[in-house]
DNA sequence: TTGTTGGTTCGGTTTGTTGCGAACTAAATA
DNA sequence: TATTTAGTTCGCAACAAACCGAACCAACAA
C-alpha cells in the first residue's frame, strides 16, 4: 500500500471514528477532530491544519476544540517563538473507557435499588425482574473490578 | 409510608428513570413511558391510562409506543372481548445490558484494529496507545465473557 | 502605527427533534 | 345505520443543535 492510499483510507476511518463518537454524545465535528488526531500518522495539528483537513469554519473548530479540551480528550502544546497551538490527542489511562461504563452501571444499580424500595409487592413480576437485574449488575461490576486489578498489575 | 406517599415518590422516580434513558438516546416521552411501566406498582397500562398519567397527547403516545415496541422494550397484550391494548414492560434477559456493552466494546476493538493497520509507524505515540487500549479491551471483553458464564450458570 | 497571524465571539441560518391538535380510520356497539 | 371507542396519521409550531461568516481582539512583526 502506498502512502497515498493509506492516507485516503485513514481519512475514511476518521469519518468512521467520528460516527462512533457521535453515538457517544459528541457533536459531529468534535468526533472528526478527535479521529483526525488519533488516526492520521501526523500527531500534532495546528488550528489551520484542522480547518483545512476537515473543511470546517474557524468558529466551529474553535468551539469544538474548546469543548474537547475541557472534556480532557485533547490537549495542546506550544513551541517557543511560535504563537500557534499544536493540538494532539490526549492519552488517558487506557482504563478510562471502563470507568465510564462502571459509573453508568452503578447509576443503574442505584436506580433499580430505588425502584425496588418503592415497590409495594416484592413478588410482583417487575420486582422480581429488577432483583434479577440487580444481581446481574453486581456480577458484572465485580468482574469490572477484577479487570481493573488485572490492568493495574500490568502497569 | 402510605400508599399515597409511595405513589408520589414513584412518579418522581419515573421522571428520574426517564432522564436516565434520555441519555441513552431515547426520546423523552419514550423514557417516561418505560419508567411508568417499570416503576409503578401497576404493571399493565392502557393507552388512555398512559396519556392520563403522563399528560401527553394521543399522537405522542402512539408514536413513542410504536418505537418502544419495535425496539423490543415493551409489549402489549389484549384481553378477550376488550379492544384495548394493555402495555407492559418487556422483561428481556437480564444480561441484555451486558450484551449491549459487549457489542460496543467489540466495535471499538475493531476500530482500533483498523486504525493500527493503517499506521505507518507502529512505534508512534498514538500507535502505542492504541495497542495498549486494545489490550485493555481484550482483558475487559474476557471478563465480560466470564460474567455471562456465571450468570448463565444461575439460570 | 499599520498590518498580519492566530484565533474567539456574535448573530443568523439551516437542520433536526419533539410534541401537539385535528382529521382520519377501523372495529365494536347501539 | 349512526355513534362511540381505540387508536393512527398528518401537518405544523416551538425549540434546540450544529455550523457558518463576519466582525472582532490580542500579540507580534514591519
Amino acid at each position: 500500500m502506498t502512502t497515498e492510499e493509506r492516507v485516503i483510507k485513514q481519512r475514511e476511518v476518521v469519518e468512521q471514528f467520528g460516527r462512533h463518537f457521535d453515538k457517544e454524545g459528541f457533536q459531529p465535528i468534535a468526533g472528526r477532530i478527535l479521529g483526525l488526531l488519533l488516526v492520521m500518522d501526523k500527531e500534532l495539528y495546528t488550528f489551520d491544519e484542522i480547518i483545512d483537513e476537515l473543511q470546517i469554519s474557524k468558529s466551529s473548530a474553535s468551539n469544538a476544540l474548546r469543548n474537547l479540551e475541557i472534556r480532557g480528550d485533547i490537549e495542546y502544546i506550544t513551541l517557543p517563538g511560535d504563537r500557534k497551538r499544536y493540538f494532539r490527542f490526549r492519552k488517558q489511562n487506557a482504563g478510562a473507557i471502563i470507568e465510564v461504563m462502571e459509573k453508568k452501571l452503578n447509576n443503574l444499580r442505584e436506580l433499580t435499588g430505588t425502584i425496588l424500595e418503592l415497590k409495594a409487592d416484592q413478588q410482583s413480576e417487575n420486582a422480581i425482574y429488577l432483583q434479577d437485574m440487580q444481581r446481574s449488575l453486581c456480577v458484572f461490576l465485580e468482574s469490572i473490578a477484577e479487570s481493573k486489578l488485572k490492568l493495574q498489575q500490568k502497569d
